[in-house]
Parts: C-alpha cells; structure tokens; sequence
DNA sequence: TGAAATCAATGTTAATTAAGGTTAATGACG
DNA sequence: CGTCATTAACCTTAATTAACATTGATTTCA
C-alpha cells in the first residue's frame, strides 16, 4: 500500500520540523507548506489523503485554506491546529469544513491518533463547526467558548471536549463508559469521578437555559437534552 | 408498530439465549445464528433491522460475516460483540463497516442503549413526543419531567420509563409481567416488589388529579386510567 | 350458606447500598 | 503565581431490598 500522503500547513518551522518527521517515522508520506498559497498548489497538483492546517498563518488563515479546498474535494479529512489564545478576530462567521481539531500544544500521539481516525472510518460526514448552538447558548469548540446573549465564558480544554461529546449524542443516552473512553481513554474509578466534577461544572454554566439539561441515568450514562 | 428485527450471530448458546430473550422482552424480534453462512442467508432473506454479531466464531468471524453484509446492505447497523480487548480489533470492526462495538462482557443495558441508539440515528425517524399531556399534568419525557400548573417535578429514570409505559397503553389492561420485562428485562420477585414501589411513587406524584388513576387488577396487572 | 380463617398479591414506608453530586484541596505545569 | 486537571472528602439521591400492612379472593367448616 502506497505511504499516506499528508498536506501539512504551519509556518513555524521549530515546530513544523518535529512534527514532520514525527509523522514520516509513522510511514506517512509529509509535505510542509509554510502558506495558503503554496498549500491549494500543492492540493490540487498531488491530491493528498489528508491536510493538516494550521490556523494562524500569515496571509490565507487555515479556515480559508481549507474552504478553498473544499471547493476542490468534499472528502479529504481536514484537521485544524490551533492555538487557544490567538484566533479571538479571526474566527468570525466563517464554514470551513474541516473534520477534526486539535489544540497546541499537542502531544504527537494525539495527532497520530486524529490522523489515523479520520482515515479509517472513510468519508466522513460530520464537520467541526465553528459555532453550535445548544438552547439559547452558543458553543464555540474552537475557541473554547460559550456565549450567552452578551457574555462569554471560556472554557477549559476537557469541559469543551466534553460538551463536544454530549452535543454530538445529544437527546440520545450516553454511556458514561464511552464518554470515558472519549475524554480519558479508558474508564478507571478516578477517571470516573472526574467526569462527576466535570459534568457538574457544564450543568452550571449551562443553567440559565432550563431548556438544556444533563439527566443523569444511574448506572448508565446520561442524556443531554436540549429541547 | 413492527417490531424490529435483530439478527443475532453467536455461537455460545448459554449467552445467546440470555441475550436473546433479553432483547425479546423489549419487544425486539430477533433471530440468533450460529454461524456466518445461516447469518448471510438470514440476512438475505429477511432483511432485519439491526445486525448484532459476535467477533469470534467458528468458520467465518464477525468481521467477515460484517462485510459479505456491507455487500449487499450498506446501511444496516451492525453491532460487534468482542471477547478481545484490542484496539486492533475496534479499528477492524470499524473497517469491515461495524458501527459500533461491544466487549464481553457486557450488560443488558449497555446492549440495549447501543442498538436503541443506532436505530435512532439511522433513517427511521421516530420523534419522541416532547409533550404529554396526562390529565391535568404535563409530562415531558425528554426531560424526565411532570409538571403541573407551574410546579414541576423531575423524575427518575425508572419512574419515567414507567410512566411512559403506563401512558402508552392507557385505558387499557397492562400485564405486570410486560411492565416488569420493559423495565427490568425480567420478572423476578426482587424486580416485582421493586415495580410496587415505583407504582406507588408514581400514584402519590399524580395524586392531584382524580381522573388520573393507577388501577390495580390483582393476578393480572394495572389500568391506567384517563378519564 | 355465610362468617371466619387463610393466603397470596400488592401497598406502603423505611433501611440499605451504590452511584453520583458538590466543593475543596492538591498537584502539575507553564 | 495562576490556571487547569486530578484527587479527596463529604453529601445527596436513586434503586433496591426488606419489613410490615392491607386487600381481596378463596377455602373452611358450623
């Protein structure tokens, strides 16, 4: 089987070194490009099975390489990178259709793991958004932030994946097994109680919207209601 | 309604059975199999809703079987049931088009929340009722909640289960046992006694309303009643 | 026949136990 | 330091089990 070709965008070149051949130690096959412009070349020239984007770039961001790219192909997995603190403006009423993110830092693990789900599973139909709505509240995994009419309250990196997890199953029950096993990797007692903690911290700040809830199915899971 | 159709693929009948009638009590008609050819051949003819398929068999293996379905069906969810803790295992479930996975060894429950959640995602579309209205009192079974004129009451798990039981079949003669089997997946004398006490919870909790009642048919079951 | 006794089914309330909720303390890490 | 994740400690609640009460059908027997 021919080496998995990976498009990846990130103008530091530090960081884009390491994670290069973090990748090509793993077989795939790695192209670094430092901009927007070189990267829709090089994406239509070779078709790659995979992009990495950086967000934060100078010129072209990666939200709109990768809705160039989209123009282009509806399939290819699109994974962002970005940093929590610096895409505050940029980020603004945009639909890029990338599949996955991932927030540097990052181990190479968590990459590889990202990487590998996305080719596995084939097509995929599911896309980060940039902005969910859940009740009266806006979720912004990307920025780690939820909004309510005026206010805004960012949140932590686990309390967002979390509520990534819940919306994505949302008014189906969720198996506190598999919410672990999303957040945690495996399901421990303590990894247990942390979800405890965790899921009181969202059912807190997501009180003002009494049309939102997290039931709790003893012994079971829960359910994330949004009516 | 028509029930749904499970074929069930596993070759330990002590477990087969138990799963079997497990299923069966929550109104789930299933076939179980012993092997990969009777699976396709079932399969073939009878079109079953949902695919529940043990990874280690005797001849073809679940995964195998997993993608001579996929052939001819590609939508038909299709559960795997594996002994094995491997990852490597997960990823070529997912790969010969499984959608879920389940390790041995598992709970009814956890069973049960997976194929409920698979048929609700697919293209039946049954939408929950969001309102019900229960004499005077409103039930909103997505949020675990009874309300009357503006107090509001949560209920628990069970209590909802049973009450969205009862509503279902209002007016006319319910058998305990089928209460008991809906709830509880078996009727048991410990489950029994536990099914007065929600009965009783539920009466006190409808109390306000007299046109409203639990009635009891001793040796029989219960009549919720509705006037 | 019909009151009393019997008995199983169900009602009710309380005790138990296990899961989860909450909040604070600790540890890790930039 | 300050933030976040984790661990710990303590509290609350759901689900079950148990204990005792009531009901009503059925049997017994004068």
């Amino acid at each position: 089987m021919a080496a998995t070709k990976v498009l990846y965008v990130e103008d530091e070149p530090f960081l884009g070194q390491i994670v290069k051949e973090s990748l090509e130690s793993r077989n795939f096959k790695v192209v670094m490009v430092v901009d927007g412009a070189k990267a829709i070349a090089y994406f239509n020239e070779h078709k790659p099975d995979i992009c990495v984007l950086d967000v934060m770039l100078p010129g072209k961001d990666g939200f709109t390489i990768a809705r160039e790219i989209r123009q282009v192909d509806q399939d290819v997995p699109i994974i962002f990178v970005t940093a929590r603190n610096q895409t505050e403006d940029v980020v603004k009423g945009f639909t890029s259709g990338g599949n996955d993110y991932i927030r540097k830092p990052f181990s190479m693990e968590e990459l590889i793991v990202r990487v590998n789900n996305l080719l596995k599973s084939g097509p995929r139909k599911e896309k980060v958004q940039e902005t969910i709505m859940i009740g009266k509240y806006e979720f912004l995994p990307l920025l780690y932030e939820l909004r309510l009419e005026k206010t805004s309250r960012k949140l932590s990196h686990r309390e967002s994946t979390l509520l990534t997890v819940l919306n994505e199953n949302k008014n189906q029950i969720i198996l506190r097994k598999d919410i672990l096993m999303k957040l945690w990797g495996d399901d421990s007692f303590f990894n247990s109680r942390n979800l405890d903690v965790y899921i009181t911290k969202l059912r807190d700040y997501l009180k003002e919207d009494t049309s939102v809830s997290v039931i709790t199915i003893k012994g079971i899971g829960y359910q994330f209601t949004v009516v």
